[in-house]
DNA sequence: TTGAATTAGTCAGCATTATGCGCATAGTGC
DNA sequence: GCACTATGCGCATAATGCTGACTAATTCAA
C-alpha cells in the first residue's frame, strides 16, 4: 500500500523509538530522585503521595490514585508503606465505611518540608542536558503526550 | 540567596515535574505496545532483545544489556522467559566459560516479523497527540536528555 | 606463579506498574 | 426485605528495575 519510503524501522534503530527512549528517561529520573533524596529514604511515589495530601488535604486512596494516576493497587503499597513510617494515618470514614481516608501526620508534613530542596534539585537534575528553552518544550510535549494519551493507561489522571 | 522567584515549585504542580511526566509517559508507553502486541504476549523489553539479536547476531547478556541500557538482572529475566518460549537459545562459550552467548532461534526471527507492524503502531499510537515536527522535536530531545544523563542510570548504554 | 582484582552470571529482596479475583459495604430498584 | 450494581480495598501473580551478595572464571600484578 505504501511505496517507497525512508523511513527507517524499529529494527534499524531500536534506540530512537520514543518507547526504549522513554524506558530511559523513566530509569533515569528515578534513579536521580533516589540518589538526591536518599538521606530521607522516600521514593519519588512516596514523595508525590505525601506531597498530594500536604497540599490538598486528607483523601482517599482511589482519590489519590486519580489526583497522581496511580493504579489502585500501586496507591496501596505506597501508603501501607508511609503508614508504617508514621508519615500518614489511615482512619475509618463515618460517613463510608468502605473507605480509609489518609491525611499526613505532622511528622510527614515536617519531611516534606525537609525533602523539597532535594526534590526541587532532582527534577533540575534530570532536565540538566538541555538548554532553558529545551527544557520548556521538552515538558510541554511531555505533557501533551502523556495528557494526550490518557485514557490509554489503565490509572488515568482524574481531577 | 535567592530573590524573589516566580518560578512555580514542585509542591504547587508536582503533575508538571519532569519526573513525573516521565513515569506517566512510561506507564503509557508500556501499556500501548502490549496492546498493540497481545496476540504475541511479547513485552516490550522481550521485543527489544529479539530485535537486538535478529538484528546484530549472537551476543552475551553483558551484551545486550549494554546495547539496550538494561540492567545485569533484568536481561538475565528477559532472556530466561525467551528461552523458555524457544524464542532464543544459550550455550556455553568456549573462549570464555563464563559467558553464555544468546541467539536468536529459526522460531524467534519468525515471530519477530509478524509483530514488527504492531510494534511500529505502538511507537506511532504513542505519539499521536503531538503533530508531525513536535513528534521529531520530542525524539530529539528525549534522547538528548536520556543521553546526556547516561552515566546516572545503573545501566547505561554502552556500544 | 600465586594472589588480588575484575568480569559473567545468578539469586534474594524490594519498589513500581499491570491484570484478575474476591470481599465488604453502600446504594438502587423490585 | 432482596437482588443487583457500584465502590473501596485487599490478595496473588507477573514484568521491569535496582541493590547487594554470591559463585565461578578470567586477568593482571607483585
Amino acid at each position: 500500500m505504501t511505496g517507497v519510503v525512508d523511513k527507517t524501522g524499529i529494527l534499524d534503530d531500536l534506540r530512537a523509538a520514543p518507547g526504549h527512549l522513554m524506558r530511559r528517561g523513566q530509569q533515569i529520573a528515578v534513579s536521580v530522585f533516589l540518589d538526591e533524596c536518599r538521606p530521607w529514604e522516600l521514593t519519588p511515589l512516596q514523595f508525590a503521595v505525601l506531597a498530594e495530601l500536604h497540599r490538598h488535604g486528607p483523601d482517599d486512596q482511589v482519590g489519590l490514585g486519580g489526583a497522581l494516576a496511580l493504579d489502585r493497587t500501586t496507591i496501596s503499597v505506597v501508603v501501607k508503606k508511609l503508614d508504617e513510617r508514621g508519615l500518614v494515618e489511615r482512619c475509618v470514614s463515618e460517613k463510608d465505611r468502605r473507605s480509609k481516608p489518609v491525611s499526613i501526620t505532622r511528622k510527614g508534613a515536617n519531611l516534606i518540608r525537609e525533602v523539597l530542596p532535594a526534590a526541587e534539585a532532582a527534577q533540575d537534575r534530570m532536565l540538566a542536558p538541555l538548554t532553558a528553552s529545551e527544557r520548556a518544550q521538552f515538558i510541554r510535549l511531555l505533557g501533551k503526550m502523556a495528557n494526550g494519551n490518557n485514557s490509554e493507561s489503565r490509572a488515568p489522571l482524574r481531577r
